[in-house]
DNA sequence: TTGTATTTAATGTAATTACATTTAATTTTA
DNA sequence: TAAAATTAAATGTAATTACATTAAATACAA
C-alpha cells in the first residue's frame, strides 16, 4: 500500500508534492501508532518525548528551554508538559541556582521506571522495522535529512 | 543538519528508532512550514487539505466519510472542518439525496479561487525540492511507503 | 413487517495546542 | 548605577483535537 492507495489519490502534481504529503502522512501514521502504544501508560507522545529527553541527560538537570530545543514539536508548551509530568510525580522541578529565571527539571526514579516499562513495548514494536535492514533505514535517515536541508537557508 | 544536530541527540539506540524519530520530526517540520504559508490565507493545514481533496473531485460531491478516508490525519473531525469551511463560504453542504444520513459537500468557486492563490505560493515553496532531483524524491516516496508497509499486517 | 444492528454525521467534553501576553530575573547600555 | 532591553518560564485564551456519545437513517434478520 503506497501513499496513493492510502489516500485514494491517483495522481500528484509532482514527485515533490507527493513527497511532502508522504512525509506528513508517515509522521502522523507513526504518531498514531505511538499514541496507542503509550495509552496504557497514561502518557501522551509529547510527554513521553520529554521524559526520554530527560533520561538522556543522565541525572544532569535541564531547563525548560533546553528541553524545548530537543523536542520534536517545538510549538508544544514544554512548561505545561512538565506540569503534567509533575502531577504524575515522574519529574522534579526546582529553581535553578545559577539563574533564578530558569528552573531545573530532573527525571525521578519513578519516571525512569515507567520508561523502562515503555521500552519493553517499544522494542517489540520496533522489531518490525528490522525486516527493512539497517542499510535501508540509514538510507531513509539520509534522505529525510537531505529533504529538510534543502530549506536550511530559511 | 541531520536529525542528530537538530535534536542535539548524539546517539540513538538503533537506526530504526532514529528513523522513527526522523519521520515524526520531518512530518512536523513540513506541517510547520505549511502553517506559516497558509496563515495569510486564513486556512489551517487540515482545512487546506480538505479543500484540495474536494477540488480533486472536480465537481462531484463527497460525503464527510469519503473526505475522512482521504485525509492525512484521520483523527481530525471532518465534520467540524467542513463547518469552518462553510463559515468561510468556501464549500457547500447539502443533504445527500441517495442517503439522508449522509451529506454532500462541494467546493464553491470561492474555494477554488482561494486554492489557486495558495497554489502560487505553494509552487514557489515546492521549487526548493527540485534541487533534490526526481529520482531522489521517488526514492524517498518508495522508502516511506515501504516503512509503513512493514506494519500492514496490523 | 418489526425489531436489531449498522452506518453516517453531528455534538459534548476534556485535554492539548497555538499564540500572545505577563512576570520576574538578568544582561546590556547609557 | 539606573533605565532599557533581553531572556526564561508561566499563564490566559481561543481554537483544535481526541475520544465518547448521540441522533437519525438505512440495512438486515427473524
Amino acid at each position: 500500500m503506497g501513499i496513493s492507495e492510502d489516500l485514494k489519490q491517483t495522481k500528484f502534481p509532482s514527485e515533490a508534492s507527493k513527497a511532502v504529503v508522504n512525509a506528513i502522512y508517515t509522521g502522523n501514521w507513526i504518531v498514531q501508532k505511538q499514541q496507542e502504544l503509550l495509552k496504557p501508560f497514561g502518557l501522551t507522545v509529547q510527554q513521553y518525548n520529554v521524559l526520554r529527553i530527560l533520561r538522556g541527560q543522565q541525572g544532569t538537570p535541564m531547563t525548560v528551554l533546553a528541553i524545548t530545543e530537543r523536542m520534536l514539536d517545538k510549538m508544544s508548551n514544554a512548561s505545561r508538559l512538565v506540569d503534567k509530568l509533575l502531577e504524575k510525580k515522574l519529574v522534579l522541578r526546582r529553581e535553578c541556582p545559577k539563574d533564578r529565571r530558569a528552573v531545573d527539571i530532573l527525571i525521578l526514579p519513578s519516571g525512569l521506571d515507567l520508561l523502562t516499562q515503555v521500552d519493553q513495548v517499544q522494542n517489540d514494536w520496533g522489531k518490525h522495522f528490522d525486516t527493512l535492514g539497517v542499510k535501508k533505514l540509514e538510507e531513509m535517515n539520509q534522505i529525510l535529512d537531505e529533504f529538510r536541508t534543502v530549506f536550511s537557508h530559511n
